[in-house]
RNA sequence: GCCGAAGUGGCGGAAUUGGUAGACGCGCUGGACUCAAAAUCCAGUGAGGCUCAAACCUCGUGCCGGUUCGAGUCCGGCCUUCGGUACCA
């Protein structure tokens, strides 16, 4: 007897497993997702940033990123919208070769298999991607496309090689990431001190599109804090370059300055370590100090170098320029707070308007001239603000930015500097000594020298047999088959360069690949990327802020600088979707806080935990995990499944009206019809916005309020129903479907997507509350008809009881009415 | 240090352009069902005061001040937490 009671109850819960799989084979099977990418009318791009599949498992992270994604596009698509929604894998890096190096398992053996594991995961969860443009970046017929583009840039001379300091482990003889240093700047692998080494590498040279990423900021629609980190990171300022002689010799130090107009204060100069002319100036007195400066910093990153918190240090050459405007001698230092990587490498030191000059003078003993008067009081030490300038003869009495370009056309008249910008942001280093990611398409000749690779002997495919061991640099080099060939100009023997892409390379242009990528007339279908791009909705990560959306950026200017696309920017709208913490902190292997996702999807459905997921709050702010919430979620799909089972083959048997007239209906029926538009209505507005957290819970309210639904006539029920049914769908797709089916549709839903027209005359309300304030203090809500004027609602609020209680025996200064709202009365 | 975001019940969080603070959910309390429990359903639930109870009153959105008839929302000054960034000449 108690089993049978068991076992009725376990019949009457939602069977999700069953059903979910049920939905996913029928997506699947009938393609329901494949986009017609030829229909352009209302046609959507919605992306989300695809995977990196370093684990075989689907994160809390994926799942909120993607789950609620999903859901918006299922939305525009029930709303009518072409929708293009693909997925793939970001499948070269570093991870995959460190887990080869440490197991011995090859990069593509278990990059393969952690795809294959998550593109389970990633049906599991029900997204509705259309599974024919799924990608991998670590096929040939993908990364052929990156040399390709490779190619391209080096034609117009935008990748180019130069010298360029990597971190490198001697030990280990091999280049680091930096996320592979220790704070304390040693090898994460051996613990050795990692050193500071020159490599000739490859870079992209994205400097040459610095105005244009700026500007084209002003035409997207992304969140002005990525925005800001984008204009921070290119970091235009504008100044001047100023050529100051070396005393003694015919060389001339270049600089850059933002304050040209304190010239006149530049008591000494400081070069980077680094700077070629260091070896050149330095006296024989000075040499074995300088020598002994510049092997202490060698170790040290640019982090270090620029800690705020470090003391200031520096060491004299023994050189001395020449101040151009007051002809004096002024003593040339070097120092590691000037990088060589930032403007010319080397400054002039105005000590009294700029505070780490002021700080290095202070200890070193430089003179201190001030150039802009300051403000009486003023106690500081450097002044960085405006004023007239002083103790600079035909500049004397200026403000900064007069003072500024009177002395830029004086440089420029005497032919020793000019007006100049100078962008923060670097060329993009591009080459990696590494194993797993795409080989750059050049052949060093002995000949001919930098040859490349014809565009019709791509790809040039990353062999599988290497020593990708750490042994001293990349690891192709150790592939003698692969690094020896001809040259392709005059035909003798030949090596490949044995560097490959990072990995930024290939998620610059992925989008476009979506499109077709069996394609192979070119990179991607231009007439698809014409008429797809910009993509309408992206979706990803905050820590991608810069360096990915700014490479994307770049490379999709290019690529229409070319030819191929016609717009001027990859991604419309930008959203990013909060990060999900656990106990404070981000959820990593390191700290043993990682969330499984699996051990919700598995106990509650794909369908509770991504609706979870949306729940919890707002999208864009993420928070800390927690999985309490969780059974108040299942509750309301348990619901939900039993209100739809209890009204099996509604449509069919009882088919509803298109609209109701609310005179006809019950008092009952009145409220929920009632109930319904308005939910319509908000869901519209929420999910569009991607406030999920608020559409799930009018969703929530809806079902509440459908506690009294058997009262109403059947036809009714079926109207709620279908419209319950259709706003539930993009929040939860398997129910959703099922629900719909339960109502007697032999249709999908999502096959054939259909939306209900809100009924606004139903949205009013023929009563309303209004707040009746004595001095701003509520004291009574009274019902009144709707748009009540103030005479009436006066006449109300006065006759209340708790209100006479406060205005009796007082005077009445002012009356304030806000129509169905808010009655105040400000006595004295 | 600088830039950005956020501080609301026991908890996650709601709250158009300033207009009834706490929607929705969790948890908790009481009740129904049950031999009992679980599940489910119903009711209550910011704190305090006064009440047998209700009514009612006071306080209340990190802290201090301001503007306003009215402030979670606007302004000024702090505090805390979380992200981002690192001497950019």
């Amino acid at each position: 007897m108690t089993t049978f009671f068991i076992n009725l109850l376990r019949i009457m819960k939602y069977p999700f497993q069953e059903i979910e799989l049920k939905w996913q084979k029928f997506w699947e099977e009938k393609k329901v997702y494949k986009t017609d990418l030829t229909d352009l009318e209302k046609k959507i791009y919605c992306l989300v940033m695809f995977i990196y599949p370093s684990a075989a498992k689907m994160h809390i992270g994926h799942w909120y990123n993607y789950g609620p994604t999903d859901s918006w596009a299922r939305f525009k698509k029930l709303r009518g919208y072409n929708v293009f929604e693909p997925i793939g894998y970001d499948a070269f890096g570093l991870p995959a070769e460190n887990y080869a190096i440490k197991t011995g398992i090859h990069p593509q053996d278990s990059t393969l298999q952690n795809i294959n594991d998550i593109r389970a995961m990633v049906k599991h969860m029900g997204g509705m991607y259309d599974w024919d443009s799924e990608l991998m970046t670590c096929a040939p017929e993908y990364y052929r496309w990156n040399q390709w583009l490779f190619l391209q840039l080096y034609k117009k001379g935008l990748a180019y090689r130069k010298n360029a300091p990597v971190n490198w482990c001697p030990s280990c003889q091999t280049v680091l990431a930096r996320e592979q240093v220790l704070n304390d700047g040693s090898c994460e692998r051996c613990g050795t001190t990692v050193v500071q080494k020159n490599l000739t590498q490859w870079f992209f040279k994205i400097t040459d599109y610095a105005e244009e990423l700026l500007d084209g900021l002003n035409k997207i629609d992304w969140p002005e804090k990525t925005k800001t980190m984008q204009i921070n990171w290119i970091g235009k300022s504008i100044g001047a370059e100023v050529d100051f002689s070396v005393s003694g010799t015919d060389d001339k130090i270049k600089v850059f300055t933002t304050r040209p107009d304190t010239l006149f204060g530049a008591t000494y100069m400081v070069l980077a370590p680094e700077h070629p002319l260091v070896d050149k100036l330095t006296t024989s007195e000075f040499k074995k100090k300088v020598d002994e400066y510049k092997d202490s910093i060698k170790s040290m990153t640019e982090i270090d170098r620029t800690s705020t918190v470090k003391e200031k240090t520096g060491i004299f050459t023994g050189a001395y320029a020449i101040n151009p405007v007051t002809n004096k001698y002024i003593p040339i230092w070097i120092a590691d707070y000037v990088l060589m990587t930032y403007g010319t490498g080397a400054i002039m030191a105005v000590p009294g308007q700029d505070e780490r000059d002021w700080e290095f003078a202070e200890k070193f003993d430089l003179p201190i001239i001030r150039t802009v008067q300051t403000p009486e009081g003023f106690e500081g030490k450097a002044y960085i603000e405006d004023g007239p300038a002083i103790n600079s003869e035909f500049l004397n009495g200026f403000y900064v930015e007069d003072a500024k370009k009177k002395i830029i056309k004086w440089l420029e008249e005497k032919g020793i500097g000019k007006h100049t910008i100078n962008y923060r942001l670097r060329d993009w280093l591009i080459s990696r000594q590494r194993y797993w990611g795409t080989p750059i398409p050049i052949i060093h000749c002995d000949e001919c020298g930098l040859v490349p690779v014809p565009e019709d002997q791509l790809p040039v495919v990353l062999p599988y047999n290497v020593n990708f061991k750490p042994d001293g640099g990349s690891p192709l080099a150790s592939n003698s088959e692969f690094v020896n060939t001809k040259c392709p100009k005059c035909g003798s023997d030949a090596k490949r360069d044995v560097d490959t892409m990072d990995t930024f390379v290939d998620s610059s242009w992925y989008y476009l690949r979506y499109l077709n990528p069996k394609y192979d007339k070119g990179m991607f279908d231009p007439e698809l990327g014409k008429a797809w791009t910009p993509v309408d909705m992206y979706v990803g990560g905050a820590e991608h802020a810069v360096m990915h959306l700014l490479y994307a950026r770049f490379i999709h200017k290019f690529l229409r600088d070319i030819g191929l696309v016609i717009s001027d920017e990859p991604f419309q709208k930008l959203i990013h979707q909060g990060t999900i913490t656990n106990l404070g902190a981000k959820m990593s292997k390191s700290k043993g806080n990682v969330v499984d996702p699996n051990q919700f999807v598995y106990e509650y459905g794909a369908d509770v935990f991504r609706m979870y997921m949306m729940f919890m709050g707002p999208y864009e702010l993420g928070g800390d995990w927690s999985d309490k919430g969780i059974v108040g979620v299942d509750r309301f799909v348990q619901r939900t499944y039993s209100l739809f089972n209890n009204h099996r083959n509604y449509s069919i048997d009882f088919p509803s009206k298109e609209r109701y007239d609310l005179n006809g209906l019950s008092e009952v029926e009145k409220a929920i019809y009632r109930k319904v538009n308005q939910t319509l209505e908000k869901i519209q507005t929420e999910v569009e916005h991607f406030r999920f957290n608020t559409a799930v819970a009018a969703l929530m309210e809806l079902l509440n309020e459908l506690k009294s639904l058997d009262e109403c006539v059947n036809n009714f029920k079926t109207f709620v129903l279908e419209r319950f049914a259709l706003m539930f769908a993009p929040l939860a797709p398997h129910l959703g479907e099922e629900c719909w089916y339960l109502l007697g549709y032999e249709k999908s839903l999502f096959e054939n997507p259909k939306w209900f027209e809100v009924d606004k005359s139903a949205l009013i309300e023929d009563k309303v509350n209004v707040a009746v304030q004595v001095n701003g203090k509520l004291r009574a809500t009274i019902e009144v008809p709707i748009n009540s004027d103030k005479e009436a609602t006066a006449k109300a609020a006065k006759s209340d009881e708790r209100v006479i209680k406060h205005i009796q025996d007082k005077e009445i200064v002012k009356e304030i009415f806000v129509p169905n709202k808010i009655y105040n009365i400000v006595v004295k």
